[in-house]
DNA sequence: TGCGGCCGTTCAGCGGTACA
DNA sequence: TGTACCGCTGAACGGCCGCA
């Protein structure tokens, strides 16, 4: 039993048949409540994490109840993946305890799919809704987060926020399992920032393609290492920009020390003269680009327009 | 030809194990 | 005992292939 997936839209629709929700930076869970087995949590991959947090232990009462939510971490008052990545895998008891009291998640709930023994999912979402705002979840631990009409308002309001995007359904679709539905758009506010190559890595399982680049920042002392890039570089985007570096090579880091040596294994080594621009969604609690992807060459910048302030930089 | 599903790649972090 | 490495979990993206 698998979560319904979202599809990347490419323009937010504006018609009234559809609602708008805040995209959460967090870890989808299908949360099912029954009085016989009580409470357990499962993960997209359809893995049981109920241990994995323990403040949500009284969420549904014993009721029979299955909703679809988000578990977020907050850190100044804004969901914070880093965070909730120091929850994500503990199993320790203790430690649970200790991460429970200290960096508590909240469960953010935004549909229901069974409720009292009754099968929902054939029910439009707005119907859904209804029916889930009407049970009242609200505690410390879980709520229902509110659903907007205007979407290119929430758009605006989440990007002021510092918020992960939207998600945009439609009002009468139906809960498919598992599927990755139209009716589901997400709007993810992915940052575009240009970095320079200092290196990169054969794919695994092959010597000569692109695997990921090693991006990092002109400093005085050399680059400093901001992580790996690999989504978007497969094809004829990896094999072009491999042509480009290869003429580059180096058997020197370009990188300053301090880079982990599990990006420095394996790698190859170039002058650090090509800027890339790379999304991304922001920087992990280390200071590493998260989740980031290639878009393209920068013929038009050299690595000395970057030193300023690079988080500054915008491709439009 | 377009869409959807699957697979392989990247990222981060924790836990267990091996080794110095 | 401390460190390094591997394998697992979570996330997203792009390419390929099959099917309608």
């Amino acid at each position: 039993m698998r979560p319904m997936l979202a599809t990347r839209g490419d323009r937010l629709p504006t018609s009234p048949e559809w609602l708008h929700e805040v995209k959460w930076d967090g870890i989808r869970l299908l949360v099912d409540s029954t009085p016989e087995r009580g409470l357990r949590l499962w993960s997209r991959n359809e893995n049981d994490v109920t241990a994995g947090y323990p403040e949500l232990a009284g969420f549904g009462a014993g009721r029979d109840l299955l909703v679809d939510a988000e578990v977020v971490a907050f850190r100044d008052g804004i969901p914070t993946f880093a965070a909730l990545a120091e929850r994500m895998h503990v199993r320790n008891q203790r430690r649970l305890e200790v991460l429970a009291r200290d960096n508590p998640v909240t469960l953010l709930v935004f549909d229901v799919l069974r409720l009292d023994g009754r099968d929902l999912t054939g029910l439009p979402l707005e119907e859904r809704r209804e029916i889930l705002e009407g049970l009242e979840l609200a505690d410390v631990h879980w709520q229902v987060p509110a659903a907007y009409d205007d979407g290119e308002m929430l758009m605006q309001a989440t990007e002021q926020q510092g918020l992960e995007g939207v998600v945009s359904k439609r009002r009468s679709s139906r809960y498919e399992y598992g599927a990755r539905s139209r009716h589901w758009l997400k709007f993810p506010h992915r940052r575009r920032t240009s970095w320079v190559v200092g290196g990169w890595r054969p794919e695994t399982g092959s010597r000569g393609r692109l695997g990921a680049v090693l991006v990092g920042l002109p400093s005085a002392d050399g680059l400093v290492f901001m992580g790996r890039v690999g989504s978007g570089i497969a094809g004829r985007n990896g094999q072009a920009l491999l042509e480009l570096l290869a003429p580059l090579a180096r058997t020197t880091t370009p990188f300053v020390a301090g880079m982990p040596k599990v990006d420095a294994v394996g790698s190859h080594w170039v002058e650090p003269s090509i800027v890339v621009d790379v999304e991304s969604l922001g920087f992990s609690g280390q200071g590493r680009l998260r989740q980031p992807a290639f878009i393209g060459v920068r013929h038009d910048l050299a690595p000395d327009d970057l030193v300023e302030d690079p988080a500054e930089e915008d491709a439009e």
